[in-house]
DNA sequence: GTGCAGGACGCAAGCGCTTACTATGAACTG
DNA sequence: CAGTTCATAGTAAGCGCTTGCGTCCTGCAC
């Protein structure tokens, strides 16, 4: 036996002298009750401090108002900045937003196989998240309704950006200046799931030296694991080359800090020496001073949130599959390459 | 009339031949079943992938297993390396995470005026999040536990660092090193209600040039907004001085991180000239070669997310004030004074 | 053989809501 | 003035679970 221990809608109903289901009506914008009675409920319900129970709220009507939020990683401005943009968009409609973190393979694996339990979601919005054709599969036997944020899965409303664009860019804008020379510090791929970002970004590297008519040497691509450390490594690695490279596209704005550090450790100057360009327009790039390809990540989380919120009302989204664009943002680091 | 669309306890039940109790108990782990029929009954579950829905449950028995943190920003480093760790933790136990943002005073007040609808968690963690004596308030007269996370509210249990002491070890270890002119980038404070750091951070570099006797130049004490932008500006702002420091103080490292983009396009030389300090230890500070006073972030939320499953576990936690340690991570922005 | 303890299990009363259905009376219509 | 209609309000049947209590049965002591 639990101890009552907060307000009642019976409590309201009593003291407003009206029946429970009125008292459900007025707090719920139902029609059935009268524009006084509803008026009447409502100030008395506030000044009480009383709330409906979600829970028993969805018990009965079978539907939550509650969203689950996959990430596999939470301390990464990446996914923290399209959390920041989902939770936003979701707090505006009253949704409340449950939060998953599934660092590793094994607790992917693990959220999937015990996912029926989450039905107390309406919805799952999934960020950046890789997953296997099994757990697609499972996915979608589920009635919950599924987004994707920062990447594709089948044929659920997603958000994103062109990722072989985006490097497409940031390599055209090198090659505009003059560079022939052009790096590439990609992605290792630790992963046994990937992510998409690195293949298309690679590509998009690929495809704006071939429409350059510039070949792609392939010791000027190296692709040590992700992260500020793997730049600073891969970086390295082509310093040590015979003729390093008058300039390098980092897979992300992360690997390109790491990139600076060894280029400032050597002695390099940039972009007098080796113009370096990132991906995504990180919230510290300002900081680093560093030429980038803006990907508009907050954005790409609300939109996802309104993708969730017109899933939820029913209406299929006008448009389900958003992609966003990108575009560069000129700083520093990037320069025409010395005459030789 | 909604639809049933899932299984449901009665389902396996009737399948299971037993009566929906031995179910409840079977799989809650209650006593009254004999082991085979237990054994039975989650096989059979589990095959049906079949689990308890957690609302009814909640319903009937009056606690959730739900967890409400509140965070003033989602998209910084420090907010979301804390919910890193609170969500790890709390993962461990099963607990589910419910995340509210609340980004402006605005918010802020909402958010507390609707807690009470909020019982549909059993605890509440808040990540450095400064609340008014009315909402404090209005938490201790409400069921929820509440941890805080980065901060210190009343006698609630609170993992945090010592503001104070952290800005001194920063400042000290400029002092030792022969520096005098110390300048500190301290914080302007606009907000309505204080965050902590700021103020303990300024008193504890004061502290420091107490000790050493070394007496504080106010207008080497530069407040400009929190963040980059306020640190390149304040870091300017102290290069105009007639005398500019030799070494200064950041109050955070992204200040710090901002301070050095200043010092790097005015073409002054760090640490030759000035050198630069921060605290936090950023997960970029490495990227920036950036000495600086390590505070454990992610740590911190564990802790803050143990404390949480203490306190819901009924037992008192042992300690429930946790304060923990800090220090000094040697890089490359700070040296010697240069000798006059 | 009788009595009793105790384990295994079913019954049924809720938990706090939503909502189909029904009742009531006021306002209209012809 | 009877006959409708319609807005408002109440009744009560669940939603899917937990749990106190009662029943039954087996095993054992006397």
């Amino acid at each position: 036996m639990v101890q009552r221990t907060t307000l009642n809608m019976a409590d309201i109903a009593r003291q407003a002298g009206v029946s429970i289901a009125s008292v459900s009506r007025a707090l719920s914008g139902a029609p059935g009750v009268s524009p006084e009675t509803r008026k009447h409920i409502r100030s008395l319900a506030h000044d009480l401090g009383y709330t409906v129970s979600p829970d028993a709220a969805r018990l009965a009507r079978g539907t939550s108002g509650r969203v689950a939020v996959v990430t596999p990683n939470l301390s990464h401005w990446f996914y923290s900045a399209m959390l920041d943009g989902i939770v936003t968009a979701l707090h505006e409609v009253e949704t409340d937003v449950l939060l998953y973190e599934v660092k590793h393979e094994r607790e992917r694996t693990r959220f999937f196989a015990e996912l029926p339990a989450r039905r107390q979601v309406d919805a799952l919005v999934l960020i950046a998240l890789p997953i296997s054709d099994e757990e697609r599969q499972r996915l979608d036997k589920m009635e919950v309704a599924v987004v994707m944020a920062g990447g594709v899965l089948g044929d659920h409303p997603h958000v994103r950006v062109d990722d072989v664009a985006i490097a497409d860019q940031a390599a055209s804008h090198l090659l505009v200046a003059g560079h022939e020379r052009i790096g590439l510090i990609g992605s290792g791929g630790t992963w046994v799931l990937p992510y998409a970002a690195p293949a298309g970004r690679e590509q998009g590297y690929r495809r704006a030296m071939d429409r350059w008519g510039v070949p792609v040497r392939e010791d000027l691509v190296v692709r040590p694991v992700w992260g500020t450390g793997g730049g600073a490594e891969g970086m390295a690695q082509l310093l040590c080359l015979r003729r390093p490279p008058t300039a390098v596209v980092a897979f992300s704005d992360e690997v390109a800090f790491g990139a600076l550090l060894t280029l400032r450790r050597a002695g390099v100057g940039v972009p007098e020496r080796i113009s370096v360009v990132g991906i995504d327009d990180h919230e510290l790039a300002e900081a680093f001073d560093l030429t980038t390809v803006r990907q508009p990540v907050t954005e790409q989380g609300v939109r996802a949130g309104e993708l969730v919120r017109q899933v939820l009302t029913g209406r299929e989204p006008e448009e389900s599959q958003v992609e966003l664009p990108c575009r560069l943002v000129l700083r520093g680091t990037t320069g025409a390459p010395r005459p030789t």
